[in-house]
RNA sequence: GCGCCCGUAGCUCAAUCGGAUAGAGCAACAGCCUUCUAAGCUGUAGGUUACUGGUUCGAUUCCAGUCGGGCGUACCA
C-alpha cells in the first residue's frame, strides 16, 4: 500500500516539479486523520516559502489514485495530507493472510544475503544464571526476525576454552577433588565457589577413587569441568529452545595461527609497541579512547582483546553481508576497543552490528536483586526457567526496549491471571481455537471455505475493519522490528492485534447457526487473526496454545 | 573525574529516522457472564514527558547545561 501511494504522490509531485527527499507515511494517531498520511507538504514547504496547507491543495489537486483502493484524501492540521483507504482493500487481504500462512509477513528484504548472529558465548565454567538470560532470549527472537526478513542467518557460539578463568576452573575442579581426600586442602582463592564444581569432583573420585591424588594434571580437571558445565549450558538452551549451528572454538584462533599473524600486522602497521614486557594497542584518543589497551600481558598470554579482534577478522573473511553481536552492557565500552583492532587492520567494521542491552533487575518476593554476570549471589537460569516456564522466560526478556533497564517481576512472570501480560495474548490466540472448535461441530463445511464465495458486504462492523487493518499491518511491523533489533515491537504490536480481536469478539458472535454465512465471513477473520498470532509468536520465541 | 545507556500516569513500559489531543497493561473506581473460554469487554480517573535553556511552523524525540540512576573506566572476560 506504502508503494502505491509513494508512487501517486511522486507522479504528482513530478507534475508540480517539486521534489521531495525521503517521502514519509505513517499512521496517524488518530482514525480521523485516515490510514496512512504524509507530511511532504510540510517538507515542502520551507524550500517554498508558502503555507504547507496551500501546497497539499495543489499536490491533492494533481493526485490520481484507483478509488476501489482509496476512499477519500483530505488535508488536516498544519498541512498534512491523509490518505483514506478503503474497506476492500482490507477484506482482501485476508486472502494474502490465509494464502500465505506461517509466511504470512515474511519478507525479501535481505533475500539471498546472509547473517551471522553470535550470542550467548559464556565461557563453561559454570551454569548459565540469570545475568546471560536477557542476551540469550533476545538474540533468540533477532535471529527469527532477520530470518523473516530473508537473512539466511547461521547461529554461531563463540566458545572460549583457552584462558585464566578456564584454568581457574581446573584449579577449583582439582580442590574439590582433594577436599573428598582431604577435607583440610585449601580451596584457590579467586575459585569458582558454586555447588557445580563439587559435583564435577564427585564424579570424578567416583571413576578414578584417590588415584590423582598425587597429581598436576590441572588440564584433566579442567577438561573435566569444561565438558560438565558445557552440557549444563546446551541442555538449559534446550530447555529455552535455543539451538546454534556453529561452535567456533576460541583455541582455533591460535591452532591456525590467526592470533600471531595479527600482532604481526599490528607490529607492521606499527600500532602496536612492547611496554614493561606487554604489548600495547595505540589507541586513538580522537575516537574516544583514554589510553592504550594491552594486547599481550606480560606473561605472554593475550588479554581477551586479541582474540576478539581475531575472531572478528575471520568472521569478515567468511564473508557474511551482517555480522551481529550481542552483548550486555557491561560490555559497551570493550567492544568498541574491539572494532577499532579490526578497522585498523584495515577491514570495514560497517557490517557488524553490537547490539548492547541493559542490566536487568529481578524482582523477587519484596527484594529487588540485580544480576550482573559478576554478581556475588548467583541464581541459575535453570532455576527461573523451571520456576517460570520458557515461555514466560522469553517473553519477559523480550518483551521491553533493550535500552531499557528491565524490571523482571518474577512472581508476575509466574502468574497464570490476567495481569500476566502474556496471557492476553495467548489468551485471545486460545479463544480463536475454542471458536474453532465449535464451528468444527457446528459448521462442518467451514474448513473448505473460499473466500470468493463469501460476500464481502457481510463485513461491515467497524470492529471487523479495525481487527482487518491491524491484522494488515503485521509484515511492517515485522521489517521494522527486525531493522532496529527490536522483537519486543512485535509484542506491543500482538497487543494491539488481542485488544482488536477481543473487541471483535465481545460484540459480534461468530458461530450462529441462524446466519451461516455471517458466520463463514467472521471465521476467516478468526484464521487470519490467529495466523498474525501464530506468526508472531514464532518470531518472540513462545508457544501458541490451543487451550488455556 | 571521564565515557556509554537511561529518566514518560501510583507501578512496569510504548510512542513509527521531529509531527496532529503523549498511549497500553497493572493497580484504583463504576458497570457487563441463561450466548463460541470473564485469563475477556465497556466507562471514569490518573501527566509541567526529571529540571533549565536553545534550534524549529512543530520537541518525549535534536543540541547545551543541571540533577538522579545503571554500566564501564584492568597486564579479568
Amino acid at each position: 500500500m506504502k508503494e502505491y501511494l509513494e508512487k501517486i504522490l511522486t507522479e504528482a509531485l513530478q507534475k508540480l516539479n517539486y521534489a521531495v527527499k525521503n517521502i514519509q507515511f505513517d499512521k496517524p494517531k488518530e482514525e480521523k486523520f485516515g490510514d496512512l498520511s504524509t507530511n511532504a507538504a510540510m517538507l515542502l514547504a520551507k524550500e517554498l516559502k508558502t503555507s504547507p496547507r496551500k501546497i497539499a491543495e495543489e499536490i491533492i489537486n494533481k493526485l490520481e489514485y484507483d478509488n476501489k483502493l482509496i476512499s477519500k484524501v483530505d488535508i488536516a492540521g498544519a498541512g498534512f495530507i491523509n490518505f483514506f483507504i478503503s474497506d476492500n482493500f482490507y477484506k482482501d487481504n485476508l486472502t494474502t493472510i490465509l494464502g500465505e500462512k506461517d509466511d504470512f509477513g515474511k519478507s525479501d528484504l535481505n533475500k539471498n544475503k546472509t547473517a551471522d548472529l553470535e550470542w550467548v558465548s559464556a565461557n563453561p565454567t559454570g551454569p548459565l544464571h540469570l545475568g546471560h538470560g536477557r542476551g540469550l532470549c533476545l538474540g533468540k527472537a533477532v535471529a527469527n526476525l532477520l530470518e523473516w526478513t530473508g537473512y539466511k542467518v547461521t547461529r554461531e557460539y563463540y566458545y572460549n576454552d583457552a584462558g585464566n578463568q578456564m584454568n581457574n576452573l581446573g584449579k577449583s575442579v582439582q580442590a574439590r577433588y582433594m577436599q573428598l581426600i582431604d577435607p583440610d586442602f585449601p580451596f584457590p582463592e579467586d575459585g569458582y565457589v558454586g555447588d557445580y564444581v563439587k559435583d564435577i569432583a564427585k564424579i570424578i573420585y567416583d571413576e578414578r577413587k584417590d588415584s590423582l591424588k598425587d597429581s598436576d594434571d590441572i588440564d584433566f580437571f579442567k577438561k573435566a569441568g569444561e565438558n560438565y558445565n558445557f552440557k549444563l549450558i546446551r541442555k538449559t538452551l534446550d530447555t529455552l529452545g535455543i539451538h546454534h549451528d556453529t561452535y567456533f572454538n576460541e583455541s582455533s584462533l591460535y591452532e591456525n595461527k590467526i592470533i600471531d599473524n595479527i600482532l604481526d600486522e599490528f607490529k607492521k602497521r606499527s600500532l602496536s609497541y612492547e611496554n614493561d614486557g606487554a604489548i600495547w594497542l595505540k589507541m586513538d584518543p580522537d575516537e574516544g579512547f583514554q589510553k592504550d589497551k594491552v594486547i599481550v600481558k606480560s606473561s605472554g598470554e593475550p588479554t581477551y582483546r586479541l582474540p576478539d579482534i581475531a575472531y572478528h577478522v575471520d568472521k569478515l573473511n567468511r564473508g557474511y553481508d551482517l555480522i551481529v553481536d550481542i552483548f550486555g552492557s557491561d560490555h559497551g565500552d570493550t567492544y568498541k576497543e574491539v572494532l577499532y583492532g579490526v578497522q585498523m587492520l584495515g577491514y570495514d567494521s560497517d557490517k557488524i552490528k553490537v547490539i548492547i542491552h541493559q542490566m536487568v533487575t529481578f524482582k523477587m518476593g519484596d527484594e529487588s536483586v540485580k544480576m550482573s554476570k559478576r554478581s556475588d549471589n548467583v541464581v541459575y537460569l535453570d532455576d527461573l526457567v523451571n520456576d517460570i516456564s520458557p515461555d514466560a522466560t522469553q517473553f519477559f526478556f523480550v518483551m521491553r526496549g533493550r535500552n531499557t533497564h528491565l524490571d523482571f517481576d518474577v512472581a508476575l512472570a509466574k502468574e497464570q491471571s490476567e495481569k500476566n501480560p502474556m496471557y492476553y495474548l495467548q489468551y485471545a490466540h486460545a479463544r480463536i481455537c475454542g471458536i474453532l472448535r465449535n464451528a468444527d461441530d457446528n459448521i462442518p463445511d467451514h474448513k473448505n471455505l473460499d473466500l470468493k464465495k463469501i460476500d464481502p458486504e457481510l463485513i461491515k462492523s467497524e470492529d471487523e475493519i479495525k481487527l482487518l487493518k491491524t491484522l494488515s499491518r503485521f509484515p511492517e511491523e515485522v521489517e521494522s522490528s527486525a531493522e532496529g533489533f527490536e522483537p519486543h515491537k512485535i509484542i506491543t504490536y500482538l497487543n494491539e492485534v488481542a485488544e482488536n480481536f477481543h473487541r471483535f469478539y465481545h460484540n459480534n458472535r461468530v458461530v450462529d447457526l441462524e446466519n451461516k454465512e455471517l458466520s463463514k465471513a467472521r471465521l476467516l477473520i478468526c484464521l487470519a487473526t490467529k495466523q498474525v498470532f501464530k506468526n508472531g509468536f514464532d518470531i518472540i520465541g513462545i508457544s501458541a496454545p490451543e487451550r488455556m
